[in-house]
DNA sequence: GTTCCGATGCTT
DNA sequence: AGCATCGGAACG
């Protein structure tokens, strides 16, 4: 398991290192292949954009706690809050692929959403430290740094210069990967 | 194969 | 009003 400060450093070294580790919640894992990083209020793109509000407050409480939301009422999605000295910080995991627990099917982990419900993770889970028995992330796969490829964050159009950046993280060519087939 | 759109509820 | 999505319908 990993400490929960190994969550307090820079949004997006955190975001790269989640990059192979197991992810599990009760009886059921997936290895994240797929990762955002959202920095802190000057990230147009980030949630903490408008400052500490009564949903994102815990981007900037402690590191290694989790953060989910509703997303356009239908998607449950799953963050860990990680950062150094920044002012808030999360990581949105965006893809995992079965380990656990799961059909071994790529399609049931890919996506933010789909992610969420193959784990059974939802706001009940919101707000949680990620080092209990129940919710927690452990070390599994060493990725090598030419496996992972970086590329602007998904569905940020609109935060201007913000929506180039390349804060987005996958393990190139897994199937388990959001988004078109290449 | 691609593009479009509704569902659905919470946030600012 | 708009959104850190998804799946199915419509179209070529």
């Amino acid at each position: 398991m990993l400490p929960l400060a190994w969550y307090a450093r820079e949004t997006d070294v955190v975001a790269r290192a989640l990059l192979g580790c197991a992810l599990v919640h009760g009886d059921r894992a997936g290895i994240i292949v797929e990762t955002e990083a959202y920095l802190g209020p000057e990230d147009l793109a980030s949630h903490a954009r408008f400052g500490r509000t009564a949903r994102n407050a815990v981007m900037f409480d402690a590191p290694g706690v989790s953060y989910v939301y509703l997303c356009y009422g239908v998607h449950e999605m799953f963050n860990i809050v990680a950062r150094r000295k920044a002012e808030a910080g999360a990581v949105l995991v965006r893809a995992v692929a079965p380990l656990a627990g799961l059909p071994d099917d790529a399609r049931v982990g890919r996506g933010p959403g789909k992610l969420t419900r193959a784990l059974g993770l939802s706001r009940a889970q919101h707000g949680r430290t990620l080092d209990r028995d129940e919710l927690f992330v452990a070390a599994h796969t060493r990725v090598r740094a030419r496996d992972v490829v970086c590329s602007a964050r998904v569905g940020v159009d609109y935060a201007g210069p913000w929506a180039a950046r390349p804060l987005r993280f996958t393990i190139a060519g897994h199937p388990a990967v959001s988004g078109k087939r290449p």
